[in-house]
DNA sequence: ACAATCCGGACAAACCCGGTCCGGATTGCA
DNA sequence: TGCAATCCGGACCGGGTTTGTCCGGATTGT
């Protein structure tokens, strides 16, 4: 299924809401507009902040601020962000002692071009165009039903 | 890191080693020139066979077959038959239950292009692509060694 | 000085995958 | 006709990864 992890979908939905408004939002703030954990939100805030997508503020009335705009963050680096370098087998930048008995295995390498392939694709999807509309509000108004 | 199920993997394995020669093998066979365990391979070319992939001759002297050449089976079609539909998330095709709070997510539906642009990336890339030489005899000599 | 907030790591639980095994069905050969 | 070889389908369990949570420490505005 190339499944992808779901943190990475948390992280679209975060940088969503967070692209809703510009404003300073804590992490309790975002959390109850996305109807996720609390403790989940600051995982994946704190994942995000590391990548540099976007800027933690500390002390009183700190919180998570978009470090660019959402047209200029793109899939791919959300990805990277969360889970780590994209590729698709272990065989790949040296990860020696992920393949046993295939040291010498011709395959080796030959994953570069669907992996460059899988990147670019990628790449060209920015978070705003996986969420044009509001997203924090749909979310509100799904929880306002239950 | 996007990860691609080791199963589909040896399936690419197997698959090369019976591109080698245009004879019946059968799957000890097979698993003793990829290295890889017996029933493992078994699994896999179960998989492959019920996706098409390969023929199954049942009966004493049966085996496995190759349906098509290597060169036009392409890496979709591999994944396919090993994981399922390839999606990067579980928000696709009508998997009700999947998101709870989500039911009217906005971004359900957006990673439609996303998944397309993933799915021509991996049906450009056909089996024999990945293996031009004999990946079978590499294994052999890797084996060999050990 | 205090309170609010982010930061970093450690931790248990749940889920999924990898790998194995078994019995049944089917076919070729003696 | 009987036997052996082989594929087929499913169930099963252990291990590993992911998920989600929590806690103490650092930092900053009031």
């Amino acid at each position: 299924m190339l499944r992808l992890s779901r943190m990475t979908d948390y992280a679209v939905v975060a940088l969503s809401a967070l692209g809703g408004a510009e404003a300073v939002r804590t992490a309790p703030e975002l959390a109850a507009e996305t109807g996720l954990a609390e403790p989940t939100v600051a995982k994946v805030l704190k994942l995000l902040g590391q990548a540099g997508l976007v800027d933690g503020l500390r002390g009183a009335r700190g919180g998570y601020r978009l470090a660019r705009p959402l047209s200029a963050v793109t899939l791919a680096e959300v990805i990277v962000a969360i889970e780590g370098p994209i590729a698709l087998t272990a065989c790949v930048d040296g990860a020696s002692g992920g393949c046993d008995t295939e040291a010498t295995c011709p395959i080796r390498g030959r994953w570069d071009p669907v992996n460059d392939a899988i990147r670019n694709a990628l790449s060209a999807v920015t978070i705003a165009d996986l969420a044009p509309t509001s997203c924090a509000a749909a979310h509100r108004a799904a929880l306002a039903l239950a």
